[in-house]
DNA sequence: CGAAGGATTGACTCGGATCAAATATCGTGG
DNA sequence: CCACGATATTTGATCCGAGTCAATCCTTCG
């Protein structure tokens, strides 16, 4: 059995794993022609850029990002391990985002053309595909709802939430627990339309409040995980359907 | 040749159209046994409810909407003709969104099952409907970015700029045209994040400053849509490759 | 040790919400 | 056709949440 970074291969069989998953071999050779690394900070796809691949995370933090022409930066969704995203925008070849690289990251960058073939032939990987972008849509969904609606202290909250959950999958959630987030107090601002300043004062009272926690940089500890999901006004069995594809 | 609304039937041929495009007999037979109406303002589908159909509209305006527990509502998107919506969720049985007719409306309900069977078999068909969902994606995307970043006066310059490019589809946009959005000053805060009293005091400046004039209920008059378009923070051009699907 | 980036705190400002009242518009029935 | 009630729009006054600016305090790392 070879690995790349998360992604275990059982070549013998023709059949390998993601996730807990079986994966037919033509995915698993898709993923490994394509497979590459790059360092935290690295821009992968501009605003605007001519875009034919989808990208297929398999280890690291990225985020999806929007600049208003000013320059003021939102970060629209993040992207975790085993996650895919196609910039593409309406006319299928610009890319109406910017891709950037959180944490150092291994990835796939997949040809569009390829990935088509690939959702085209395997039943498996199209229900999975679209149960994932169901879950993306959804997300954005809650994300834009905060935004428009909810205050600091519920977006703050919110995020935490929905990071928690997706970094847990289908473990269920619990007080007590510490998760890292590989933000700095600016991203998680720049996530949830907020100033830095602001990110700061509202994790405060959070924690004022016996809420949650953080320390060093942004490990978070969870106190009182039903105050907090009030706060961010989400139910979380609600949300994990919501937001979290099955297995 | 028979007529359903805005869409054209061409029995005879087995080709008929919507929107220009040439359409299978398949789609259309769907189209016709899942055919209904409603009146303005009925609720099609309830956040939470079970969801096993697609919604395809034919003639009249939605509004895709979310609310928090508190009943605060969010418009997330709206649905014009020849638009779909699959409302599910990641676990692709619950809806995450409330649909609702903002006027009367035709439209036909498609299970999910019949939706997929076509998409699954009619390649032109699949093409179109990939194209809208990157449409609708990049058009969340640039609704959040400005509900995160974005003045009061840019989110509504925004909000006009987007309808009156869905509305004329690929037909330039340009100075002194008139069109109706079916939209109360309330239903447009909702869409833009802001109270209603906002909306009419951003909409009375906008006018004050020439850039458009609303008269009777929302027939919205463009007086300079470059300055309209700066407002809005947004390259017309690009605009309309990212979130108008080609013909 | 010093430099640099991030976190924290305080002081002040301002955009947009809220509350309230006045007008305007529309649909309905007499 | 008009009067009435219901629903929208407009305008004013006031308030507050979050932004901005700026200083200080960590950490981390060369």
């Amino acid at each position: 059995m070879t690995t790349i970074n998360s992604l275990e291969i059982d070549t013998p069989q023709g059949q390998s794993s993601l996730n807990g998953h079986a994966v037919p071999q033509a995915y698993c050779n898709a993923i490994r022609a394509h497979c590459c690394r790059r360092p935290a900070g690295s821009i992968l796809k501009l605003e605007g850029d001519t875009s034919t691949s989808v990208f297929l995370l398999l280890s690291g933090w990225m985020a999806i990002n929007k600049a208003l022409p000013d320059g003021d930066k939102q970060i629209m969704d993040f992207l975790l391990a085993s996650e895919t995203i196609d910039p593409a925008s309406a006319d299928q070849f610009t890319s109406s985002v910017e891709v950037e690289a959180l944490t150092d990251v291994s990835l796939s960058i997949i040809p569009r053309d390829a990935w088509r073939q690939l959702l085209a032939t395997q039943g498996q990987l199209r229900m999975d595909h679209e149960r994932r972008l169901a879950a993306a849509r959804a997300r954005l969904s809650e994300h834009l709802l905060r935004l428009g609606k909810a205050s600091a202290e519920a977006r703050i909250a919110y995020a935490l939430i929905e990071l928690y959950m997706r970094l847990k999958k289908n473990d269920p959630v619990c007080n007590g627990e510490t998760f890292h987030l590989p933000l700095t107090q600016q991203q998680l601002g720049d996530f949830t339309g907020l100033s830095s300043v602001h990110v700061c004062r509202t994790l405060r009272r959070l924690k004022r409040h016996g809420l949650v926690e953080t320390q060093d940089h942004m490990d978070v500890v969870i106190h009182d995980i039903d105050a907090l999901a009030q706060t961010a006004k989400v139910d979380i069995a609600e949300l994990h359907r919501e937001i979290i594809p099955a297995a």
